[in-house]
DNA sequence: ACCGGAGCCTGTTAGC
DNA sequence: TGCTAACAGGCTCCGG
């Protein structure tokens, strides 16, 4: 489900709910999705008692900043968070929950149970394999041509490749590279200098426009408090499977590439 | 370094 | 309508 933008717009959500709240219990029902220790139980004797000082965003990750240690969630597939009053009624997919000192909790739901949570007092240990932050400032231009220049990688799995460029997923993948006009098959050391420049602008302006559009409610996401996104509403091709391109009214082609369905325009993208 | 395939889960959709 | 297969916005592990 969630990609960068979704991702930064859940954060937004609940950040101002969580600052400076103390974590009075942790309980989970399917302890496989924790990371960080052997039981819930673990984790719990550890996180009670420690104070949420800030909620940010790395990649795809959400990082809640505690007193003492880092509470690191990814969202994968399915997974939504919100923070709602204790009295709430809950959902059978929601298998953390985590009570804070006001009455209210943060729910981890996550119908496909690939979400993962994990508490460590160092954060590279989770997050220490991820490349660069596409919208932060060191993120140049000069930066994708030395991820581009020597590899003979497709463009499209390059770009899921969260070592690289972090934060990208499927949807904006697609999206930029259509936005760039490059073949998502290109193999990356042929792009020109040309390309490489507009695929940069391209990752950056679907990104900002995700977060400006408060994500894309095409399958299952929607926001923390339930409302959809707006940017399934300017997705140029994807999920756009033999409906004409908007530049050229081509049919929009879709193939498997990296085991993803990939979207492009046949004649707009080379 | 990179590629393909299997696996992790469960619900929804497409196709016969 | 009902069954079955394919599919889903992510990522990791394995063998080659």
């Amino acid at each position: 489900m969630p990609e960068l933008p979704e991702v930064e717009t859940v954060v937004r959500a609940i950040r101002p709910k969580l600052l400076n709240r103390t974590i009075t219990n942790y309980e989970n029902d399917w302890g496989n999705r924790i990371k960080s220790h052997a039981d819930a139980a673990s984790l719990r004797a550890q996180i009670v008692g420690q104070m949420v000082v800030d909620v940010r965003r790395r990649a795809k990750f959400i990082v809640v900043v505690l007193t003492h240690d880092y509470l690191i969630m990814h969202l994968r597939m399915s997974g939504h968070l919100s923070v709602v009053s204790a009295e709430t009624p809950t959902s059978k997919y929601v298998h953390d929950t985590f009570t804070l000192d006001n009455s209210t909790q943060l729910r981890f739901r996550d119908t496909r149970k690939f979400g993962t949570v994990a508490l460590v007092s160092d954060e590279n240990q989770v997050l220490g394999k991820l490349g660069f932050e596409p919208l932060s400032a060191d993120f140049t231009i000069a930066a994708l041509q030395s991820i581009v220049a020597s590899r003979r990688r497709q463009m499209k799995p390059l770009l899921l490749d969260q070592s690289h460029v972090a934060g990208i997923g499927n949807i904006y993948a697609d999206e930029a590279l259509f936005e760039a006009q490059v073949d998502p098959r290109r193999q990356a050391s042929t792009l020109t200098d040309a390309e490489i420049e507009r695929l940069y602008h391209a990752i950056r302006n679907v990104l900002q426009q995700g977060i400006d559009r408060e994500g894309a409610s095409i399958s299952t996401y929607v926001k923390p408090d339930g409302q959809k996104g707006d940017m399934q509403n300017a997705v140029n091709v994807f999920r756009r499977t033999d409906a004409p391109c908007y530049v050229c009214s081509t049919p929009i082609e879709r193939i498997k590439l990296a085991q993803r369905s990939t979207h492009f325009c046949p004649v707009c993208q080379k």
